[in-house]
DNA sequence: TATAAACATCAAGAATATTTGATATAAGGA
DNA sequence: TCCTTATATCAAATATTCTTGATGTTTATA
């Protein structure tokens, strides 16, 4: 759990892959399943993405650290890493991508 | 000082401000002087940077609304909006955008 | 072993962003 | 009014990112 020490070109990779909006629906939909990662399959669907377009952001998401990649025998399962979305996002903002039960207790205070 | 409801676009524009190194030095450039606002002549300087290609930069900062423009005379100051930054960024990423004052009182507890 | 499902990767083209140099605009001073 | 300074804007060239369709790889199953 060390993070490593970040300097401003890592500062302008993470923000690139922020700034895209299909990379920010992504991050939005794991957040609805904060226990729990998803897999590509799934993913596919509610993004109703092609798989090779939906495979290059979420690479372009775990290079940046602000998700992490699990494999169950087939299945690739996605989920969020909190600890890099919180190091980079105001409260204000990791609401936009947490679960509503997260949102609640912790973020968000309207 | 009303903020306005922001949308996915917007936090798309806002990240892609961010997701540029050069962008990112003219944040911190700003935080080192955070009474007082800039202007571009002593940015230009500062950065070591073509006079319209800073303009562009800024002008990107701008239209995220992550810094301020003030008109005296001939110059043009530039200032961070620290409302912006707050909403967008983390505390701790907050330090890396503010002056050594700020970041000792309030956001940097290393 | 042959086949299928779940992903990742690749190469080519399309779309965007950045850089550069030239020009425009606006304010202040001679 | 004519210059000069400070800055913004524009257009063309370049660089980067995204999309698409095809192909590879891995794992499970028949």
């Amino acid at each position: 759990m060390e993070t490593k020490e970040l300097v401003l070109s890592d500062y302008q990779g993470i923000f690139k892959a922020l700034a895209d909006t299909k990379r920010l629906e992504l991050l939005q939909l794991l957040s609805e399943s904060p226990e729990e990662p998803i897999c590509v399959c799934d993913l596919t669907e509610s993004m109703e993405m092609a798989q090779s377009k939906l495979s290059y952001h979420l690479k372009i998401l775990l290079d940046a650290d602000l998700i992490t990649k699990e494999k169950r025998g087939t299945w690739n399962y996605y989920g969020l890493n909190p600890s890099m979305l919180n190091h980079i996002l105001s409260e204000e903002l990791c609401c936009l991508f947490r679960g509503p039960a997260v949102k609640a207790e912790k973020c968000c205070t309207n």
